[in-house]
DNA sequence: CAAATTTGTAATAACGTTTTCATTATAACA
DNA sequence: TGTTATAATGAAAACGTTATTACAAATTTG
């Protein structure tokens, strides 16, 4: 049915071998014979079948990236990094999403033992520390945006404590000493790690932690509101609200705004990430940046690399965060 | 190196036929020969190799998705949906940027002809008719969330000038006569289709179109602002504003508000799209919801369907829209 | 100028499946 | 009991590449 190595080989005069030899470059073929050869390619209309390429060869040059889920805005920015250095490196990159299911993630990444994929990478993952070290023997694996407490793992993320450190004294040195945190509970270490740089800088400080200033929900934007309910109501309500995702703060704000207070003036509220949102809501949302592209363009770099030099050594790269300042966030009364 | 299916033939004392067979119920096995086969691949920890099985059947279940960009973040949602109907059809979702450049976009859709993906749907695409109608006779592919005109090609839109005029008739509705839109220039159908729903519900209402009223620049937010300010200046400035996307209505108001003007007081505004932005935005932006899952979930399962049956048929299918009332549209004063 | 090397090429064996075809064993029928 | 349908299997041929091997021709070397 369709044009084959084959029909060019025969409409060029010249065997299968130096037709494929003339694709790939992949040793001196004559002048006379390549010319013949690119000539029935051209004439044939002839495009190589990776099927039988990617058999031949046992690689498929695509990743598969798996996303817990896609309402994590700021995910778009870390897999159009990860796209680009996909591209550079001959790459393409299977997109899937979890649900933050451990069966569906265990099946997704099915396709490495089945050769759909030559590589995976995670945004965050349900395994065990010993599920992933286990993968990670057989299989080119990576984890970004998130870090598992035990698995040798090629690993990405910011250097989430060190970043809330940041957000937190520059909430203190602002004047602010009740300052509340939102955070998430169940098993996202980065979450920990902002709330391990929150404590920091309270302690630094010698501002006592307040059990009661610390609110663990989901990720959904709807717990800021919660929160900030909850931290309201108290006795000593805060004055300054520490989010560790820009959505949560947006969810926080917007409670804020619709009950009366004025963000900045009665309250003053600092999100982590730095997703679009931030720059359009009203008030500029004051936040953390993450390299979004340069997290996705780093973890498919050194996952290549794995790949290139056919080692699966694990290391956690961290990369620089950035304070930025927007309205939301204004000198303590 | 890796188990094969000759190993488990082997090991099950069968022929490779019949572990296949017993692979994909493809024909009757005895009960013992079936047992046998299934202890064997346990096993050994025996893993179908996929590459073998696309060469063969000439498939690899995979439908490509191109993005012109992640930025506009309802796509998301979109994805969503079609990742859910592809998982359900057997499919895997690879997903790739064009960042709107047809050269890029005809080199991805090179994956058809290489054998990389099954199928193809455009989410927006540079091709012209020609081109995709010339691609359509050859391979599975669709569009999404945008048309082009005289492409006879699988589509899969809301209706986008119902869409508009709605949103723009309640604008009327509410006591506005000066409606001003926000809409892109380029070859977007969708923007062009919702200008149209604009126009004819100013005109339903014997409302004069006018020029001045009509700005058009790229998607990008920024460009909200900048119209906001060029109708604001004008010696009759509208007191409505109707944004052919959420990003752009979230950016004129943050100019408008950052300006002094108070949305919904002194100028409503409204969006389309209904991305997560308008729930959390201050006030609240008022749109014509997508039923994005929905649209993803259409374009996939139609798509398969044209697969399975083995045909190309072009048609356009509209999915209802839905109008979102929040504050950033009241009366007119 | 013979020997040694390099260059260009063809033939062919993989890669791991699925599927067709042929064959045998079993059951059903007259 | 022979004949015919059915069930269960194996052998082998694809699928379209790339890579190895082998060999002839051309070129370089001593």
């Amino acid at each position: 049915m369709n044009v084959t190595i084959k029909d060019v080989a025969k409409a060029a005069g010249v065997s299968v071998a130096t037709v494929s030899r003339v694709l790939n470059k992949s040793a001196t073929v004559s002048e006379a014979a390549a010319e013949q050869v690119n000539n029935a390619i051209k004439e044939l209309g002839y495009n190589p079948n990776f099927l039988g390429r990617n058999l031949r060869k046992c690689e498929t040059n695509v990743i598969l990236a798996i996303l817990p889920s896609t309402e994590h805005s700021f995910y778009n920015e870390i897999i159009k990094g990860m796209q680009s250095a996909a591209s550079e490196n001959g790459y393409d990159i299977l997109l899937c999403t979890s649900n933050s299911s451990h069966s569906t993630e265990t099946r997704m990444l099915g396709m490495l033992y089945n050769r759909t994929v030559d590589a995976a990478v995670m945004l965050g993952t349900q395994l065990s520390a010993e599920e992933l070290n286990e993968l990670n023997e057989k299989h080119y694996i990576a984890i970004c945006c998130e870090r598992v407490e035990g698995a040798n793992v090629l690993t990405v993320t910011v250097d989430d404590e060190s970043g809330a450190y940041t957000a937190v004294k520059n909430l203190i040195s602002l004047g602010h000493r009740k300052i509340a945190i939102v955070s998430t509970e169940g098993m996202a270490r980065s979450s920990k790690d902002r709330e391990h740089g929150y404590i920091k800088a309270l302690n630094e400080f010698d501002i006592p932690v307040r059990e009661k200033y610390i609110y663990r929900g989901t990720y959904d934007p709807y717990n800021g509101g919660k929160a900030f309910e909850q931290f309201m109501a108290l006795p000593e309500p805060p004055t300054a609200i520490f989010c560790i995702s820009d959505l949560l703060a947006a969810g926080t704000m917007k409670k804020a705004i619709s009950s009366g207070y004025k963000i900045g003036e009665d309250i003053s509220v600092c999100g982590f990430d730095n997703i679009q949102m931030c720059e359009l809501y009203n008030p500029g949302i004051t936040t953390i940046e993450q390299p979004a592209f340069e997290i996705g363009k780093t973890v498919i770099n050194e996952l290549v690399k794995n790949i290139k030099q056919n080692q699966k050594k694990g290391r956690h790269i961290k990369l620089n965060y950035r304070l930025i300042q927007r309205e939301s966030v204004q000198k303590a009364k």
